[in-house]
DNA sequence: TACCGTTATGTTTAAAACAACATAACGGTT
DNA sequence: AACCGTTATGTTGTTTTAAACATAACGGTA
C-alpha cells in the first residue's frame, strides 16, 4: 500500500506530453546518440517513442532532440540544449514533488490507511 | 502548458484503486444516500461506480460504504466511518500536494518551459 | 554507386479501459 | 403476496492505448 502519482506536464489541446516516461527516454538518447538504441535499451518500440518525442516537441513548440539521418552510423539522435536543460529541471522538479508527496501522505493518510483496523 | 497530475493510492497486486474520481464518488454518495443516485449525479453508469467502489474497499481491506438493499426506497448507500474519515483525509493531502506541486513547478521549469526561446 | 544502420511514417493487430445492456436478489410497504 | 427502486453481477460492445509489422528516405563510406 503506497501512495502513487504520475507527473506530467499537460496541455489542453494535446493532453499529457511530458512525463517520467519520455525522461527516462531522453536520459536513454543522451547515453546511447540514438533513438534507437535508446528504445531498445528501454524494452520499447522504436517507432512509439519516436511518436512520443515528436509530440513533446509539439506541444512544447520547441526541439528536444537533434536528428541527423544518413551516413555512416546511419544516423544519430542528440539532446539539444533545451533538452539537456528539460533534464536537468524536471529531475529537481520530481524529487522535490516526490519528497511533499512523501511527507503529506505521512501527515495526513499513513495513520488512517495503514494503523486503523475500524470497519474491517 | 500547465503541470499535471494524476494521484492515488496504489498497490502492487491491483494497481491503484483510489484517486480524485473515487473522491469525487464518495463525496456524491455521502450527498445523495444512494450511489445510484451518486454514480448519475456524476454522468457515470452505476456498474462502474459500483465495481470501482469494491476494488478499492478490496485493496484496502475495510469497507467504504454501507450498501443495504431492498426496503420501500429499494435501498440506500451511506459512508463508513472509515469512509468519512478517508474523504476528510484525502482532502487535506490532495491540497497539499496540489500546492507543492505549484510551487516546485514555479521553482525548476516555469522559467525553462515557459520563458526560453532557444531551440524554437 | 552500392551498402548499412538510423530516422521517418503509414498501417495493422492486440490489449486494456470504459460504456452499455440485461437480470437477479432484496426487503420494507401496501 | 405483489410492487418498487436500489444493490449486485455477468456479458457484450465500443473506444482508447500500446505494440507489432512493413517500408521508404537519407547520406557518409568503401
Amino acid at each position: 500500500m503506497k501512495p502513487g502519482i504520475k507527473l506530467f506536464l499537460h496541455d489542453a489541446d494535446v493532453g499529457g506530453f511530458f512525463g517520467d516516461g519520455k525522461y527516462q527516454l531522453l536520459l536513454a538518447v543522451r547515453e546511447h546518440g540514438s533513438l534507437q538504441e535508446a528504445a531498445k535499451s528501454l524494452g520499447r518500440g522504436y517507432r512509439k517513442a519516436w511518436g512520443d518525442i515528436r509530440k513533446a516537441e509539439k506541444a512544447l513548440g520547441r526541439k528536444l532532440v537533434k536528428r541527423l539521418r544518413g551516413g555512416r552510423a546511419g544516423g544519430s539522435s542528440e539532446l539539444t540544449e533545451f533538452g539537456i536543460n528539460l533534464l536537468d529541471a524536471w529531475k529537481k522538479y520530481s524529487v522535490s514533488v516526490h519528497d511533499g508527496i512523501d511527507k503529506a501522505y505521512e501527515r495526513y493518510l499513513r495513520e488512517l490507511i495503514e494503523g486503523g483496523n475500524d470497519d474491517r
